[in-house]
DNA sequence: CTTGTAGCTGGAGCGCACTCCAGGTCAACC
DNA sequence: GGTTGACCTGGAGTGCGCTCCAGCTACAAG
């Protein structure tokens, strides 16, 4: 809970690691490590060198965990969070980027539901087996 | 192709590795490692040493092949593995461990689906962004 | 008999995405 | 002034799922 104001002017809406960790469910490890690997636009420091996310930066941190989750590997992110870094030029690039992404995606649940299919089949194959077993009964 | 047929008697269908590699597109390392791991049950072997793979362990592999599909870990499958082993008596067990990722898996799909919804927002976002800056052409 | 292709083993190595750690600094409060 | 708790850095370590390799054997074709 964000409860110290600096010194001058009231804090403009920045986070501390501890907030954005919690927020998203991220260790601080984890949120130093993306830094680390440029997935994020440079952070702000206090003075004393401590990290203060801004909310561009912990929108860029909502999309980069959103690409995760749907397993875009970290180079790909590195990748998309430089076109953000380039500026309003790259948009296009950026479009295709995630445009190309959302395909895999698409084909990845396709994929995802078919197999679950083949495995609901198995499912439904071992109830037959156990229906037809508790059917015959202990045969005295 | 399977091409050679043994000495004596017709071969009762089995086959090698190299053929069961390329029909599910794994590498022979990574055959022998699933066997390593106990994923399949013991594969017959060749008087010489060499594998044979019997309809049954093609049609486990199969299963096995579309559980890791589905990110079914090692050690779970490996579990699976064991229970297959274990006899007719482990059905009920293999069921629970099926519909366990069965539900898994269709939670995994609702948020891939999510995920892939924002993402396509954020995709109609940069496309708004392209259109109006079309829209204003060269200011002239 | 030589050559070629396929297979064998045990063990090392790899890429990815974190995760942990030692040894420090900073800021606030009692 | 001392303690506490959050944060800092650089670098090492981890777990997973393969993947590669050296050095060997098997066996069918030419």
């Amino acid at each position: 809970m964000r409860s110290s104001y600096k010194t001058q002017g009231m804090d403009t809406s920045q986070y501390t690691p501890g907030e954005v960790a919690a927020r998203f469910g991220l260790s601080l490890d984890t949120l130093r490590y993306y830094e680390k690997e440029g997935l994020l636009t440079e952070v702000e420091r206090t003075p004393s060198g401590h990290r203060r996310y801004r909310p561009s930066d912990v929108e860029l941190l909502d999309l980069v965990r959103c690409l995760r989750d749907t397993d875009m590997p970290i180079a790909r992110l590195r990748e998309f969070a430089e076109l953000v870094r380039d500026g309003d030029h790259t948009v296009q690039s950026r479009l295709e980027l995630l445009a190309d992404h959302d395909a895999r995606l698409t084909e990845r649940i396709a994929q995802l539901r078919e197999r679950q299919q083949a495995i609901r089949h198995k499912i439904d194959y071992y109830r037959g087996v156990l229906a037809a077993r508790s059917g015959e009964e202990d045969p005295r």
